[in-house]
DNA sequence: TATGACCGGGG
DNA sequence: GTGTACGGTCATA
């Protein structure tokens, strides 16, 4: 029978000694159904030498053959290697692990060049070579199949597909969960501590599991709720380095399995680099996607939340984790406690309007899943389009290759001018980098070595790329583009509110795709590597970039920093300022914009560096390094009011802020919690060989009894006494008595630091800043 | 100035 | 599972 299907995630397994891929699906009618592919085998190629005896080759693979999984099949096949025609064999077996055997056997064998394509994830393979995406439909002959394993509601047997396309999605069910557990002092240790609270959240609404006595009675009663709601994704925030682990331990530890996934008796299972994979559904971390937004410096649940107003920090319950015993212990607390747990469960799954219509595009551009799209860094989600793309035009994928580190010059910097600018405006190339590969046709296989004469050749550093024909890069680039625009001119005709916002989904992926390319040709770990692609794209863009500067400059515009591909500029006469943009779009073909307007922004002579305030009243930290989670809470408000100060008031004021601010310190008017820094643990205490400050600190707490273990946060103060820093770093729990901290420690090298990182360069020094007035003779003699 | 260790998020 | 992040900061040689 023939049906369609829409594609959720894949997976393998061998049975009886076969390969059996699951293509997990919605249907139609919206049952949940999987789709057993039988009959797709795992190959891989050998290039060979020029003249290569073909015969005897074949010959000598056969006889690498093995019972266990026989060679099946050696075909000879012309393929494209950096666009260059080249001989390949195919080779290809039974089972995907032999993959690798065969690999190493082969490339020992004289004509053999180079093996490539084996080492290429077995479903990801067949998802390439069958072009099926997740996130798409795909129209299929099938033979229904008597269902005992599955938690599906039928199962299917592939036997034809017979078309793939994209359509409106069937609605899929959402489920977000989060969990606390019970650890007093140090970190959580699954060996010991016990899951108190898992809250869930989905379309159906909220529920919490708590545990009364045992909390293996929660998680199963979690476990029950996921086979019963059975959701199609699962949110969690960091869920794939705590959660997860966490009650695959607590339960490994009972001998007791999780047993969630959509294939009956299964767990979850660590995939690649920390993600788990939950079988039939997508279990995304949502900490991935967070990652990306470098606007919050730290991508705490909370901040991520409140910076895109899905839930205000004001409108939730603010507990810090070493808070939670206490008010799990405590009865009248405990309310609190669970509220907190919901706020950020309920956080969790409304990220998914954030997030997850950006993903499903990124995921039926580049064939990604949803859950490993979520952990895949921009390398991987350039590379998985581009492996998709190569099997289209018949190139071959590049093996990766270890490469040393060799610097190169990247985007040009104009140097900032200090101090505060009023009406400045941001000149910003949208898509610079793409648009040049573009131009020039830059890429690995378009670079020409030696004499060349219809080619173009970078400034600065001379490389040299052909002209035509068309590379693998521009190939690609320009179907995104072209795609792009075509998204972008059906958006002026749609009026549907669900369908706006997916094209204009759509639209924003195919330009962050577009632009991840250059960072991607630079990666040391990519397979279409070129240092000297990477090279000329910028050395085209600093020539881009100051003859802009040049230009305005001669329009009577003053230019007070730049990177890479963006000019601040103040204007005298605002008028002339949208005609200079469109002035620049004509000479150089480079889309230009006004990206942002401040009506005050500072520098400071560092580059990368500054604050301002937008027309709007919206204040940009960019760079400050006090906005980072190792400072403690005091030194990070201050520097954060300092510049508010600044923007606002005047320096005077923020100088006055700073020094009622160490005032209070030297009268010991604060909390300790302020001057607690904390810093994660990594490694079990004694595997490390250096001597910091949180290290130490450990150690104390260890001493004194407390639990320490690795993967874990420990809080310190500074405290006062003989020896070096990290010596005096004591346990934040440890220190009660506020006259042993050591204040001074926390004005040199906190407060100080952090606001004179601001205030330096308006003439501020550290004597003002600590002439707090205490000490009457220090102030005369200052005079 | 280069290299290597450390860290993020979560409780 | 045909596999093994990345990019920034800090301490140390």
């Amino acid at each position: 029978m023939i049906q369609d299907y829409y594609i959720i995630d894949f997976s393998y397994d061998v049975e009886d000694n076969k390969p059996l891929i699951y293509i997990w699906c919605v249907d139609k009618e919206g049952n949940r159904v999987v789709v057993l592919e039988k009959n797709f085998r795992p190959y891989f190629y050998a290039v060979l030498d020029d003249n290569p005896d073909i015969e005897k080759i074949t010959d000598e693979i056969k006889k690498l053959s093995t019972p266990a999984s026989p060679i099946t099949n050696i075909d000879q096949l012309e393929r494209k290697y950096y666009g260059n025609p080249v001989k390949v064999l195919r080779i290809e077996t039974i089972i995907p692990a032999y993959i690798r055997i065969y690999r190493d056997q082969v490339s020992k064998i004289k004509g053999i060049k180079e093996v490539v394509e084996a080492d290429i994830r077995f479903y990801m393979r067949y998802s390439i070579d069958k072009n099926l995406k997740p996130f798409t439909w795909f129209k299929a002959d099938v033979e229904e199949i008597p269902n005992e394993k599955f938690r599906v509601k039928k199962v299917y047997e592939l036997k034809n597909i017979l078309e793939t396309y994209e359509d409106k999605p069937p609605d899929l069910k959402i489920m977000a969960f989060d969990i606390e557990v019970f650890n007093k002092y140090g970190s959580p240790n699954p060996r010991r501590d016990p899951v108190i609270i898992i809250g869930v959240w989905t379309d159906e609404g909220e529920k919490q599991f708590i545990t009364d006595d045992d909390d293996l009675k929660t998680i199963r009663e979690f476990s029950n709720f996921v086979l019963n709601h059975d959701p199609d994704i699962i949110l969690g925030y960091n869920s794939n380095r705590f959660d997860w682990p966490y009650l695959l331990e607590r339960t490994k530890l009972r001998n007791v399995k999780l047993d969630i996934g959509r294939k009956i008796n299964s767990e979850p299972t660590q995939g690649t680099y920390g993600h788990y994979s939950i079988v039939g559904r997508l279990n995304v971390d949502l900490f991935g996607f967070a990652m990306s937004i470098e606007e919050v410096k730290v991508k705490s649940l909370d901040n991520i939340a409140d910076y895109l107003g899905i839930l205000p920090k004001t409108q939730r319950v603010n507990l810090e984790w070493y808070q939670i015993p206490e008010y799990w212990t405590d009865d009248k607390k405990r309310k609190i406690l669970l509220q907190y747990n919901l706020d950020d469960v309920k956080s969790t799954y409304l990220l998914k309007d954030a997030f997850l219509p950006f993903g499903e595009q990124i995921t039926t551009i580049t064939g990604l899943p949803l859950d490993q799209l979520s952990m895949a860094s921009v390398g991987y989600r350039v590379e998985w389009l581009l492996m998709r793309e190569a099997f289209f035009y018949n190139e071959i994928i590049p093996n990766r290759v270890e490469r040393e580190y060799e610097s190169y010059k990247g985007g040009l910097v104009i140097p900032p001018k200090p101090g505060i600018h009023e009406k400045v405006y941001v000149l910003d190339f949208s898509s610079m980098y793409p648009s040049i590969m573009i131009k020039y046709n830059i890429g690995p296989d378009t670079l020409v070595k030696g004499e060349c004469d219809n080619c173009w050749v970078a400034p600065e550093v001379g490389h040299k790329f052909r002209k035509s024909p068309d590379g693998f890069y521009k190939t690609i680039l320009q179907k995104l583009v072209e795609e792009r625009k075509e998204v972008k001119s059906k958006l002026k005709e749609v009026e549907n509110e669900y369908e706006r916002r997916r094209l204009d989904e759509r639209q924003r992926a195919l330009k962050i795709m577009a632009n991840a390319f250059y960072g991607y040709m630079g990666w040391l770990g990519a397979r279409w590597y070129s240092k000297e692609g990477a090279e000329a794209v910028t050395a085209w863009g600093r020539e881009t970039i100051s003859e802009v500067a040049k230009l305005v400059q001669s329009e009577g515009f003053e230019v007070i920093y730049g990177d890479t591909d963006s000019v601040f500029i103040t204007a005298k006469d605002e008028s002339k300022i949208n005609n200079i943009v469109k002035e620049i779009i004509d000479k150089f073909g480079l889309d230009i914009k006004i990206d942002k307007e401040y009506e005050k922004i500072f520098f400071t002579e560092n580059k990368k560096r500054y604050a301002g305030i937008t027309k709007e009243g919206k204040i940009d930290i960019v760079g400050f390094e006090a906005i980072r989670g190792d400072w403690c809470d005091l030194a990070k408000n201050i520097q954060k009011d300092v510049i508010v100060k600044v923007l606002t008031s005047s320096i005077d004021d923020a100088v006055k802020l700073v020094r009622e601010t160490i005032m209070k310190l030297r009268r010991r008017e604060f909390n300790i919690e302020d001057l607690v820094i904390w810093k994660s643990l990594d490694k079990d205490i004694n595997e490390y060989n250096v001597d910091a400050p949180h290290v130490n600190a450990a150690k104390k707490a260890m001493k004194a009894g407390y639990a320490i273990f690795k993967g874990g946060k420990i809080g310190y103060i500074v405290v006062k006494g003989n020896g070096k820093i990290s010596q005096r770093a004591e346990p934040y729990f440890m220190v009660k008595d506020k006259s042993r901290i050591d204040i001074d420690y926390y004005i040199d090298r906190q407060i100080v630091p952090s606001t004179l990182r601001i205030l330096e360069q308006f003439g501020i020094t550290e004597n003002t800043l600590k002439n707090t007035g205490i000490n009457i003779m220090d102030f005369f003699n200052k005079k």
